[in-house]
RNA sequence: GCCGGGAUGGCGGAAUCGGUAGACGCAGCGGACUCAAAAUCCGCCGGUGGAAACACUGUGAGAGUUCGAGUCUCUCUCCCGGCACCA
């Protein structure tokens, strides 16, 4: 055996055998229980970056545990190709995107083999090509037919100088951030799918999910059922109603304005004579579409004149814009009440409109100076006439029921969730299979024309989608009339993508959307991904898999069974800030890095000797230049070592700080390790330990390996918590090498302990332990290792160590038989040295004994 | 602004169901080996007082529940993720 550790040399040579003999292809097998381990795929970014070593070295750590337990382990990999930095690499380099991505792919493909994780390249799934695209149309058809697939328009960031539809990314401080100007929103025709006709179902399975209870919340608070009513308002002039939708009917005697939003058709027809509110209407039209941005800009408001008849009081309501209610959400108006509700409260202050209390709080008194939280509770109503003294809930119940018998309303529920608007107007995506005819309308592409193929060789510009542009693409005949048209030219959102790939990886080959091969393997065993995919990524890919079951196209309701959300991967940040450049960021690798008497980072110097402040930890992030290349860890310490220390680094769910000395560390085990067998190898490999007397110490140790086979199994399967599996072999390693025991019987403990270390490891470090395995066993090959048995009789104690407390503070321990009852462990405690110190002559009000663990008395 | 999460030595983290706070690793300090360095090995390593035994104190801040709180409850501060066209 080499006494040198040499990663560059085993990895490769591990590699080749695994690629070989294909060591990481599965097919169906009914005689074993399946697993389906998947990690979210990568955009091809140009490189893997730590977040992608992280996640797949989770999760190919878990399939090969797995696959040492006897299970039958899909792991595949695809790439998610389409979307917008493509585009933008485009324009930079005057390329198409499609050379940009196909080459990325075949070098992050490369880096993956290179870390050595058990994938199934086999099934490999590109997104960007027409072989899987052609699903994402085809089942759209299918939900057109269905009604799940409608055409609304939709209000989107547009850039008045590019021409240009913008990405919330692509609005800095309101602005464009090619052109700069000032972002203002506009309404263009979308299609949609319904995902709010699944909300309760959506919902309610969340609750046999096996999903961290946070992500589950989340998902829940963003689809956001809430019970409540439709109210209407008659227009004063009898033409019409003003519909609102309210969670809080009770409050409607309370209501003393309502308020629409700048786009509702009352908001318009205002608006016609009067240029006031034109140029107000126009202002609410500045800035970009997020709800971050709407939700914390300032609350404006105009009155427009026109009136509408509460519907239970008879009074006239004054009508006003708002630029708060969002026309997108609910029926874009809302009653404004005042009293008990925040926003409506501070505006009504600002427009000076009455506050009229209509709920009462028991013991409290309401004032109408300032906003107290407790307005919006629930109480008992009054200032309601006929409902005065009725609780809350009981009111809200019965108003929509009062409401509905006037033919003015009635009981309604709504959902925070909106329908998922799809069309993009770009170039690199989905091309929407539809065209758009003068006289028929809307005309699907019919099947037999599937696949809509997207043109690989166009560059866009900046300026629009240059489908639009490019005649051969959408100059077409019109399907059901045969005369000229125009095809769709927008392209679905990525999120189309990620929502089924997984199901594809399980016939990539099928000449239909999915075969009965995902029957076997769906739904996913584990899903790995980054926390930030917890709400919209995994809420669309729940939909699709709910609308492809009722088009009997799967068999089960949720595609994945257990999710694990792992955190972000953080490296230092620098940066000089100055006003003419805005801020500059430096990589850490390239700054004198300044330190305090603790150690603590205080500040840097460049190379100029120019000092660079410090920003603490960050997302490694391009723009921030402080990412690390895993390629260039793998280079000079191999795989191992890298998966190694983002595994050891923290646990799976919380963010990892980024350390070149954690790095250095975990090499050092490596080696460590390698050292440790090789010793032993030299001595002559023996047959493992299996039965026999042995030293005490001998005994301690084999307790300790057993504990430990128990712990690391227990932390990989049940608990997926790697960095303290890792710290228990540390440990036993460090106790292994402190003895000094060259006898026969310690041999052949030393062999059992050995084995046993590269076997539990192996999920972690296959390449390192693979190569020791066959220097501990010639002739064998750790693949057709099972995980390790825990021997009982090795856990078998003969005394056990308890703390001894008093009033709760440690004072002492006391070494007990395993057996001792819990009377004579008290008897002990009361006449321990260190308890008659500390108790002295006070009398022991009480004892509290906890088996195995301590003794508390209390005095 | 709203939803979710987090905060423990110089640093990353451990403490799994309310029961010994700081496992394991990094950095640092001391020593061995060496002509020397690197590597490796051994030891120390939260703070204060003490020669030591030991005592007190300590898990973002403030209160509370409990024999006992890093862990549970309430209030607050700061940081991170998401907010529907980044993926």
């Amino acid at each position: 055996m080499q006494e040198q550790y040499r990663p560059d040399q085993i990895e490769k040579a591990v590699q080749s055998e695994w690629e070989a003999r294909a060591a990481h292809r599965v097919t169906e097998d009914a005689s074993k229980p399946k697993y389906y381990c998947l990690s979210m795929l990568p955009y091809p970014s140009g490189k893997l970056h730590m977040g992608h070593v992280r996640n797949y070295s989770i999760g190919d750590a878990l399939s090969r545990y797995l696959a040492m337990n006897g299970h039958n382990v899909l792991q595949p990999m695809g790439w998610d190709a389409f979307g917008l930095p493509a585009e933008n690499a485009a324009m930079k380099n005057n390329l198409p995107p499609a050379k940009w991505t196909y080459d990325n792919i075949a070098h992050m493909k490369g880096q993956l083999k290179a870390l050595g994780f058990a994938l199934d390249w086999s099934r490999e799934v590109t997104t960007c090509k027409p072989d899987y695209y052609r699903w994402n149309q085809w089942l759209f058809l299918r939900m057109w037919e269905k009604g799940i697939v409608y055409r609304k328009s939709a209000v989107v960031n547009w850039d008045p100088v590019d021409q240009t539809v913008l990405a919330n990314e692509q609005v800095i401080d309101g602005r464009g951030w090619r052109t700069g100007a000032t972002v203002e929103k506009r309404e263009i025709p979308m299609y949609y799918m319904k995902i709010t006709s699944y909300a309760d179902e959506l919902i309610a399975q969340l609750e046999k999910l096996g999903w961290p209870e946070p992500v589950k919340l989340m998902q829940k608070n963003w689809i956001g059922k809430s019970d409540g009513a439709e109210i209407h308002f008659p227009y004063e002039d009898g033409s019409g109603v003003l519909k609102v939708f309210s969670t809080r009917p009770d409050t409607i005697y309370g209501a003393s304005f309502v308020a629409v939003a700048p786009e509702h058709v009352l908001a318009q027809k205002a608006a016609q004579n009067n240029s006031a509110l034109q140029a107000f209407i126009e202002e609410c039209k500045k800035g970009g579409v997020t709800e971050a941005e709407l939700a914390t800009q300032e609350k404006k408001g105009m009155d427009t004149g026109l009136f509408v008849t509460h519907p239970l009081t008879q009074q006239q309501l004054p009508v006003l814009i708002a630029n708060y209610v969002l026309i997108g959400y609910g029926e874009g108006a809302v009653m404004g009440v005042p009293a008990h509700d925040e926003r409506d409260f501070h505006f009504a202050k600002k427009y000076n409109l009455p506050i009229l209390p209509v709920v009462a709080h028991a013991g409290k008194t309401y004032s109408t100076d300032t906003w107290q939280d407790w307005y919006s509770d629930e109480g008992v109503a009054i200032n309601s006439h006929d409902f005065d003294g009725k609780p809350t809930a009981e009111f809200k119940k019965k108003i929509g029921v009062v409401l509905a018998a006037l033919n003015l309303g009635g009981p309604r529920i709504t959902y925070r969730l909106r329908d998922w608007g799809i069309s993009r107007q770009r170039y690199w995506g989905t091309p929407i299979p539809m065209i758009h005819c003068e006289s028929c309308g809307d005309v699907p592409v019919p099947d037999d024309q599937l696949p809509v193929v997207l043109p690989e060789n166009l560059v866009p510009d900046g300026s629009g989608n240059p489908l639009a542009k490019t005649v051969s693409f959408f100059q077409c005949d019109c399907p059901k009339c045969g005369k000229p048209a125009r095809r769709e030219t927008d392209t679905m959102d990525t999120f189309v993508d990620s929502s089924w790939y997984f199901m594809r990886y399980c016939s990539p080959d099928a000449k239909t959307m999915v075969d009965e091969r995902a029957e076997y393997w769906m739904p996913i065993d584990q899903y790995i991904g980054g926390i930030e995919h917890a709400i919209l990524h995994l809420l669309y890919a729940r939909f699709w898999t709910k609308v492809m079951r009722d088009l009997k196209l799967v068999s089960f309701d949720e595609p994945f069974t257990n999710l694990l959300t792992q955190g972000m991967v953080l490296n230092h940040i620098f940066f000089r800030k100055s006003e003419k450049a805005g801020i500059t960021y430096f990589p850490p690798e390239e700054v004198q890095i300044h330190r305090d008497d603790n150690g603590r980072i205080t500040g840097a110097t460049g190379s100029d000797g120019q000092p660079i402040e410090y920003g603490g930890f960050g997302t490694m992030s391009k723009s921030k230049l402080n990412g690390v290349d895993p390629q260039a860890i793998v280079d000079q310490y191999g795989a191992d070592t890298a998966r190694l220390f983002v595994m050891f680094a923290s646990p799976p769910d919380q963010s990892v700080e980024w350390s070149d000395a954690g790095v250095e560390g975990a090499f050092r085990f490596l080696r460590r390790l390698w050292k440790i067998v090789h010793d032993h190898v030299s001595a002559g490999v023996v047959a493992r330990y299996t039965g026999g007397e042995l030293s005490a110490e001998l005994k301690t140790l084999r307790n300790q390996l057993h504990r430990t086979i128990d712990k690391v199994g227990d932390d990989y399967g049940r608990r997926k918590q790697f960095n303290t599996a890792i710290a228990a072999v540390m440990e036993l390693l460090n106790n292994f090498t402190k003895l000094s025991d060259t006898s026969q019987s310690a041999r052949a403990v030393a062999q059992e302990l050995l084995e046993t270390v590269t076997v539990i490891l192996s999920p972690i470090v296959p390449h390192i332990c693979t190569t020791l395995w066959s220097e501990l066993r010639p002739g064998t090959t750790l693949a057709d290792q099972q995980w390790p048995k825990v021997d009982s009789a090795a856990l078998q104690q003969d005394e056990i160590e308890l703390v001894i407390q008093v009033n709760g503070k440690l004072r002492g321990s006391l070494t007990v038989p395993a057996k001792a009852t819990r009377e004579d462990v008290e008897e002990l405690a009361r006449n321990n040295e260190a308890v008659i110190r500390h108790v002295g002559d006070t009398p022991i009000k009480k004892v509290v004994v906890v088996p195995g663990r301590l003794v508390n008395i209390v005095v």
